[in-house]
RNA sequence: GGAGGGGUGGCAGAGCGGUCGAAUGCGGCGGUCUCGAAAACCGUUAUCCGUCGUUAGGCGGAUCGAGGGUUCAAAUCCCUCCCCCUCCGCCA
């Protein structure tokens, strides 16, 4: 939710800024009904005044509020009225791109920040991930679908070793550097998904179990954000590290990555969330940012930093960086991790502030930042794969339970 | 799943139709005392919205888990929901 007083005060500045999301027509409503809503407010406010009285009313008073009751009733539903379309246009305007989020409103717009490492050159016609996997049976994606649907998959034997050597690594990693590792819920209440933005206007992406009310995580930022929903925060910046499985239906995702597990409708995450004072939150991002880069390069992973543009950024980003990993499978560079900005537009939804040195209650920033996910394993079978379809393994996975090699012994699994 | 008890300010806890944004205690902040500190004493101490004001702040409205209802009037009565606790049952 953004600043309404903020946007009320400097409406030009908002609206030149929600442009560039697409979003300057709702923001104009909500002006709108702000202005509605205020005005009804008052009337409101001056009859509901003239009713305030101390013990009981003599029998002239009563007749007086019978009357003022009389006019109040209606002001109260027209109120009732204004402050819903206010409250439901506030839950659509997405937050203001920053200053320094690129133009544009396709993925092609983002900026390309900077470009590390090479991609691989194979003297093979290197593999993508399902056919390295294909003699290990180490992703099966035919009994995953023959048990859950398309896009749901088995790791099985030394990749799902791998995989779990990953996050237990990128763990231990980002603990080291002092955020407090959690293990969420991710089955969350509405009031979750509403606050961290992703409600009303992502509803169809999330699975939903009707009969508790309850919805499946897309992402452990939902329950990282609102893990301090409504609390008066100390000792910023409060800085957590979590792995959860996360949950999406790929809804508009049809025909897109189909093969393999590189887009399925579970995988599993290790995730950063940072909760700090306004005007930390560009170093912090900037902090989320090195920390990706740091384990991506540890991993010996090609990639390339991406500053995404305003239109593809989703509503409560202000700013986004994606790292795109070189995928030899696929030839080019596609998303593993992405680490956004979220300003003050997640803290105000789910109430979180904290006390400012001037004694009064400012609304805190967040942000997020993916630490690993399945697709960087994908990553790793895929770069560092050799002619015979073994695997060599980052050094530091093996301290986490990897084999150092996979595929060498060649023992298919039933 | 069954049976009870409860959700009030930063915390504990009273209030159970009007004089209640709410006693009291603790904590916090300011002060007196002191060489300094502790103790003691005095004062102060919720949030949100609107509006006026350059600021301090003034004025008005709202808020006692959430939402409805009864009433001239609700923290207090009624209904629905959510959450917490205790006991029994079941279970990773």
């Amino acid at each position: 939710m953004i600043d309404l007083r903020a946007a009320r005060n400097d409406p030009d500045a908002y609206r030149a800024a929600l442009a560039r999301k697409g979003a300057a027509g709702v923001f104009d409503e909500l002006l709108a009904a702000d202005a509605r809503w205020r005005e009804v407010q008052q009337q409101v406010d001056e009859l509901r005044a003239r009713t305030k009285l101390k013990g009981k009313p003599t029998p002239e008073q009563l007749t007086e509020l019978t009357a003022i009751k009389a006019e109040l009733q209606p002001l109260e539903a027209d109120l009732a009225e204004a402050s819903q379309r206010l409250q439901d246009l506030l839950d659509r305007v997405p937050n203001p791109p920053a200053e320094d989020t690129p133009d544009g409103n396709a993925e092609e717009d983002a900026v390309e920040v900077k470009v590390v490492g090479e991609p691989p050159s194979f003297d093979f016609e290197p593999r993508d991930h399902l056919d390295l996997s294909a003699a290990h049976g180490w992703i099966d994606v035919e009994r995953g679908a023959k048990v859950s649907g398309s896009r749901f998959v088995y790791r099985v034997g030394d990749v799902a070793l791998l995989e779990i050597a990953l996050y237990r690594w990128a763990l231990a990693r980002i603990a080291q550097k002092g955020h407090t590792p959690m293990l969420p819920p991710v089955l969350v209440r509405d009031e979750a998904m509403y606050g961290t933005g992703f409600f009303p206007s992502d509803k169809g992406d999330f699975y939903e179990v009707p009969e508790d009310g309850l919805y499946l995580a897309g992402t452990s930022e939902v329950p990282l954000a609102a893990f301090h929903g409504g609390e008066e925060l100390d000792g910023l910046p409060l800085r957590y590290v979590a792995f959860s499985t996360c949950f999406r239906r790929e809804a508009g995702a049809a025909g897109k990555d189909t093969r393999g597990m590189f887009r399925v409708h579970q995988f599993d995450k290790v995730e950063m969330f940072v909760f700090c004072e306004p005007g930390r939150s560009r170093e912090e991002h900037e902090r989320l940012l090195d920390i990706e880069e740091e384990l991506v390069q540890e991993l010996g992973l090609p990639y390339r930093v991406l500053n995404i543009a305003a239109g593809d950024l989703g509503a409560s980003a202000a700013k986004k960086y994606d790292i795109e990993a070189w995928f030899p499978g696929q030839s080019r560079y596609r998303e593993i991790t992405s680490t956004s900005n979220t300003t003050d537009y997640q803290s105000r939804r789910l109430g979180i502030r904290y006390r400012q040195d001037d004694g009064k209650l400012e609304h805190v920033h967040t942000l997020n930042g993916t630490a690993v996910t399945a697709r960087a394993m994908i990553a790793v079978l895929e770069n560092f794969q050799d002619a015979d379809g073994s695997i060599a393994v980052p050094e530091p996975l093996t301290e986490f339970g990897a084999p150092a090699r996979l595929g060498a012994d060649r023992v298919p699994a039933q």
